[in-house]
DNA sequence: ATTAATGATACCATATTAGTATCATTTGTC
DNA sequence: GACAAATGATACTAATATGGTATCATTAAT
């Protein structure tokens, strides 16, 4: 089981290029350098835009450059919007909301591991990868 | 998205139930405690059977017990049974091999982070849960 | 012999992920 | 203004993983 996507990595990889050429990028280039299906790049740098965290240039000469500063980019955030919510404790008993949740060992105890990863996942930045 | 599927989450409550009742137990009596589909809570059950988790018995009065100590059971031997093994770090450049692997900065990363998931996800065993 | 249990296996349904295709819109260049 | 080069939007398809069912074989207590 694979916790990141390529979705994410592929952005993730998308942003650290993008972020280390100052001008605006096109789709293209990044195609060549990252050997990603065009269509599929497409899509994750207009959900990216979508999101504010990169702005787009149409027309001739256009593309993307970062929105945000790349020390605020961080995978935990990148993940988010690719996989929506990451989580380590959901519960699957049958009722919405489970009535053992107040006094579950295990949920507890998954919860602190979770806090834990998703402050590190905060601190690995764009800008700590490029 | 979720980290521990149903597989997992409902081997872990039926390790959990067993493990309270010294005595054999059988999936009917599972069944009505934790609410999961008959078949498939015997097809989990064969499972951990076959990785020498739960031990069998057949016939007349049979069921399952387990076959390890309590101790022994940690989430994330579950979660490797029934969500095969659980990465953070996988790179999915088109080449089996990645030839960046050695000097990517995002994969030695998200290493430490994993290292340290995996220990704690070792601490939490059916013993600690029960 | 019967019955109550699991073993093995093949199958189906649903959700998620990965990827494609198409057309509309914007904008720089001539 | 026409054209070309870029992205925007959207709908569709394919592959894989997950969740679940169905069926028959085997074992063992009574
Ligand atoms: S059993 Fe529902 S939260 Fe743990
Ligand atoms: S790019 Fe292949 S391991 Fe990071």
């Amino acid at each position: 089981m694979k916790l990141i996507t390529r979705n994410s990595d592929y952005a993730l990889r998308a942003l650290c290029y993008i972020s280390k050429h100052k001008t605006v990028v096109a789709v293209d280039e990044l195609v060549k350098k990252l050997g990603v299906p065009r269509p599929f790049m497409r899509k994750i740098l207009q959900k990216l835009n979508k999101r504010n965290i990169l702005e787009s240039f149409k027309g001739q000469g256009g593309g993307f450059k970062l929105k945000v500063s790349a020390e605020e980019i961080s995978i935990i955030k990148i993940m988010h919007i690719f996989q929506g919510q990451v989580e380590l404790n959901g519960c699957f008993l049958k009722k919405a909301v489970c009535p053992n949740r107040g006094k579950c060992a295990l949920r507890k105890k998954l919860r602190l591991i979770e806090e834990n990863v998703f402050k590190q996942l905060k601190d690995i930045t764009i800008a700590s990868l490029v």
